[in-house]
DNA sequence: CATGAATGAGAGTTCATTCAT
DNA sequence: TATGAATGAACTCTCATTCAT
């Protein structure tokens, strides 16, 4: 489901929005429709015919929202990386030291990923068919881990200095941790998983 | 280029290996054209056509050679795997504890991905095109990585316990630090972003 | 011409049929042109292209409404099927003895055989391209013989007994006269030639 | 298998007859197998590679023997009408009268039928690939069936005139019946259909 | 706004045939 | 004579996109 954000005039091209209450129910139904075909048969094998009829509309009508298969595919990208962010900010911005708030966004990512397998694999094919928008995503991203590094540096929670590298190679661990135990099986537990993880960025692998 | 496993049967099907010199050429002619053009425009933007006219044979030589456009992407998959595999190994398993090895591995391996940007490209598409290769590329690798984490805790270098969490998360950091600076840009040094990697994972992020 | 029965769903897929009088208008182009591409030139050296390009419409729109070549084959079978049986059908159930109403029968057929070269050819190769198509219509054309024939002998015009071997002996006669003297050379009259073998059916070869 | 009427030039080019005896083995092997692939594939299915490769000889030497896939099954067409020919000729010169010699001639070739099924289906098959063959073998059997029914009117045994619509009508009903108990199923002696169709010639379907 | 028929470029694949070895 | 790699025309089928209704 496409939800959390509203539908407005960034799913569409500016000329596209709807402009009646019909019209953002069919909207609606399109976008839905396509995050649901994007997610099981990925880009290529998602067709436009096959995503309005699994929306219950005629296949013009597509053409009344989106340009293009393409633009739809890119629109749900940005869609969904504010999603993603939506879901995850308010865990990292919560009580603890940073070490552990990122323990309990990386929590919630997992869990996040494990219930919205479709976002998940949107996101991970833009790198294919909509480069920009899978470097916007993760090029923000990984700009506000590096902020929020760089403040718990400045706040003295962590020894810094951080850089770039640092937010890359945390967010790499993060989406394969998502992938292994989001999306590929189910086998542990979130919780359990970003412990691991969290107890091996905070002293490293040599602390006895 | 295609090299560093020579060109056997497991490049084809069974009984698809060429049995002369002349269908030997034809076939590497179609591997190195295959390989840029994945790398270049992706599975689905590359055409059988493009691929041969690149290679200089005619169209229908492709499939005395191969089934279909997936299976031989499916070959280029498992080949550039044992490639990367190939470069980084002998690099873990020099002197230095475990983690000074790693380091040289995640050098060795951001310094592959710099100067094979279209290896990269082929294994991460399979995800979508291949994910059965895909899932073995990273399986193994995380295997691999693994069963260093624990001769390592073993002979007493790290702390331990390290479970494949551990290994996944290890892996992703470095993929993703090979698609930053390997990929899409270069102006980091390779050896200066493996080392604060390196540091963080040998000490964690909170030692002063 | 595909006429005669209409044009229903029964000619395309469930999901396939038109539902604006222009497609009804794109479907039937494609079916006469079907019928007499078929007809002139067989199976396999027919194409779709040159079936789209003598309806007059584009390559894409035989796909609109046929799954493939075969299902159009196929159909068309089935539609021959129906409609040399509708055509001779009132002749085999007139007044007269039975062997009377098969002589006006297979005088139809000739004749039908004659104006519809197409039919005949396409019916006929469907054993090697849809047998099973080849088989309903055989069957159960020989079928109707046989139950025709049981109804004589019930009635006391024939002798009896009759078994099915009678009737596809009855049927293979006229399939083959069909051929001789409706589609290789048509020197004959067909009235003639009913006549002939009408007569050795009923008293056989060596009344005097 | 190919055999009964040896290999000479009239199953090649004029200057394509094999000239070793290493020839003669290739050749043969080749007409065997094409006569197995035809007779189960149909001629489109078949495949020069196939033919080749279950002949166990290199492809390039199926145009050492024949010009083209086509010439072959033309080739086979006329081996395979002869084989026919040869098989009930001496049934039909027997003894009885001509009647009764029919009979044994159907009944032979309802045996030779269910033992050659490949037979059957590349001679009905050359309709649509090489329709003069087809035409040349059911045209001269016809003829001969002819023949023999105006021998047997002449010498009183039949009550005549004859005229080549009895024997089309004849071929017709024996090929249906061949094609019936023949290859389509067994379920029936052989000997009991011919005997109820010889009947049926004999004497008519009115007799009581 | 909605509909769905029509379009046609382009894709992957097959295979009879040629020919250098 | 045998081999099998190479060729490329031809084919079926897909599907994003357009547009008349």
């Amino acid at each position: 489901m496409v939800a959390g954000r509203g539908i407005d005039a960034t799913m569409t091209g500016e000329d596209k929005a709807p402009r009646t209450e019909r019209g953002r129910r069919t909207l609606r139904a399109l976008l839905d429709a396509a995050a649901a075909e994007f997610g099981e048969k990925g880009f290529h094998e998602s067709s436009v015919v096959s995503i309005t009829s699994r929306a219950g509309v005629a296949l013009g009508s597509f053409y009344t929202y989106f340009d293009s298969k393409e633009t739809l595919f890119r629109a749900l990208v940005k869609h969904m990386s504010g999603q993603v962010r939506d879901h995850v900010a308010p865990l990292v911005a919560g009580e603890g030291d940073q070490l552990e708030r990122e323990r309990r966004g990386l929590t919630a990512f997992l869990a996040f990923a494990r219930s919205h397998k479709e976002i998940y694999r949107i996101i991970d094919e833009a790198e294919f068919v909509a480069p920009d928008a899978w470097r916007a995503h993760y090029g923000t991203t990984a700009d506000r881990i590096l902020e929020r590094l760089q403040g718990a540096v400045a706040r003295g929670e962590l020894a810094g200095p951080v850089d770039e590298a640092h937010a890359w190679a945390i967010m790499g661990m993060n989406v394969f941790l998502g992938l292994r135990y989001g999306v590929l099986d189910e086998e542990r537990g979130v919780g359990e998983v970003a412990d691991v993880v969290n107890a091996m960025l905070r002293d490293g692998l040599t602390k006895r």
